[in-house]
DNA sequence: TTCGCCAAATATATCATATAAATAGTATTT
DNA sequence: AAATACTATTTATATGATATATTTGGCGAA
């Protein structure tokens, strides 16, 4: 079985052991090892992975905190519904994500964005300081440079669109960062199958410019076009499958 | 000072005296109780709240799933910049609403409503199967008989415009279903002070209908015009204050 | 039979204490 | 001045004991 301080997971997989143990379990669970049997007590968590209880319990605190666990006196510790996990936290979107490639959680993350970003960067038009702007200046010059191979062509598309739900001013936007850059991080291994398919870099000149001359549905509509590329390429994708 | 156990804490504040301890925590750093002092050690916490070291280990881990905390050792427990707080979780977000009765932050949260919902709304009305139409008609019927004071008004709005994120069948969008009963369970107290406004039947309807004839750019469109009726409101309470 | 109450069993919740490990800060050595 | 060693402090981990909550089953009364 594995054991966490025999396999070294406290370096492996995470800051320590109660880390190692939360991401064990998270993924555990997220994958669907204990959709059809009960979850283990707190008791046979501890001898199963050679840690304490101390250690199993604080990382069943925290996955209750994401959603995933409930804990009752007698009745034991049990899976939430998926439906109670709380998808926006990042740890929970990895796990997910690493299950398996799958192309409706791409497409649904496509259609969320595709809210998102139009809406934010109408925000930004409309509310961004000079800050915000040069930082959605800055994404888009690294765009160019990675067009000629001078940058990191996935790094520099995630700042320019960060940067602009950062200049929305509104907290609950700029929450979707981690998000966005988890989302970008993934899709790039199927976007990447097709090859040939650059990043649109007048599309996002487009936004950059209407959100520095302060139109906002002019911000929005460029956003929501290219964000709307994207979606289809995914959903064309999906049904090809 | 503040015990737990001698406050009687365990039953007026959770479950039990970690979820009251994650509670007190979590509304004191969100009211920037911290933000000028460090954040006490573990060891001092435990004196001060008189509870075991596990109780607030177990309260600090969750916070910081919540993206609320870190802790280092010698270093000690310091609070997150609130740019890692994880604003979608119901919990944070209610000391976010709690703490002060905010316009701003209910416009901020209109804000996004503007985004999120009318895209629901969309998908709902290309996706919904004949169970999830069912949901949005029994909102709908709830909110019928709100008007002529058979049902609560408050609750009936929110089990209609939760119908339709469930509806959607995107899980990301579903998610919000929390959020969003929060923040309007929060806002009645500010919307109610303009009586004679109630939601209105007929934009709700419009939207129902919309969804039912499976006419997502129609049902896009009445939504998004319910809600900014909703902002604007706001935004000009905002203004005037 | 059916309902309600009590007792046992079992899980989490809490407490207390001891030890390990990490690290910021300081002192010492080279 | 830089590298190194030491020390103090704080979290991290382990463990054993006890408290509390809740399910379950049985017993007894209506």
């Amino acid at each position: 079985m594995a054991e966490l301080n025999a396999m070294n997971m406290s370096t492996d997989m995470g800051r320590n052991l109660t880390y190692g143990m939360l991401d064990m379990l998270g993924k555990a669970i997220v994958t669907g090892q204990y959709d059809n049997r009960s979850f283990p007590t707190e008791a046979e968590l501890a001898k199963q992975y050679d840690v304490s209880r101390s250690v199993v319990r604080e990382a069943v605190k925290m996955l209750g905190a994401k959603g995933l666990l409930t804990a009752r006196p007698r009745k034991g510790t049990t899976v939430q519904a998926t439906g109670r996990w709380n998808l926006f936290d990042i740890d929970v979107l990895r796990w997910l994500l690493d299950r398996k490639f799958s192309l409706s959680v791409l497409r649904q993350f496509s259609e969320l964005r595709e809210a998102i970003e139009p809406a934010a960067a109408a925000l930004a038009a409309s509310a961004h300081t000079a800050d915000g702007l040069a930082a959605i200046r800055a994404g888009y010059a690294r765009m160019e440079a990675a067009e000629i191979d001078e940058d990191d062509p996935l790094e520099a598309d995630i700042a320019f669109h960060i940067a602009i739900l950062q200049a929305s001013a509104n907290p609950f936007y700029a929450q979707f960062r981690d998000v966005v850059t988890t989302a970008l991080r993934t899709s790039i291994r199927f976007t990447n199958r097709f090859k040939g398919r650059t990043a649109s870099l007048p599309q996002h000149k487009a936004v950059l410019d209407a959100i520095a001359n302060r139109r906002p549905s002019e911000a929005k509509a460029a956003m929501a076009a290219l964000i709307a590329d994207v979606r289809l390429l995914i959903a064309d994708a999906e049904e090809a499958e």
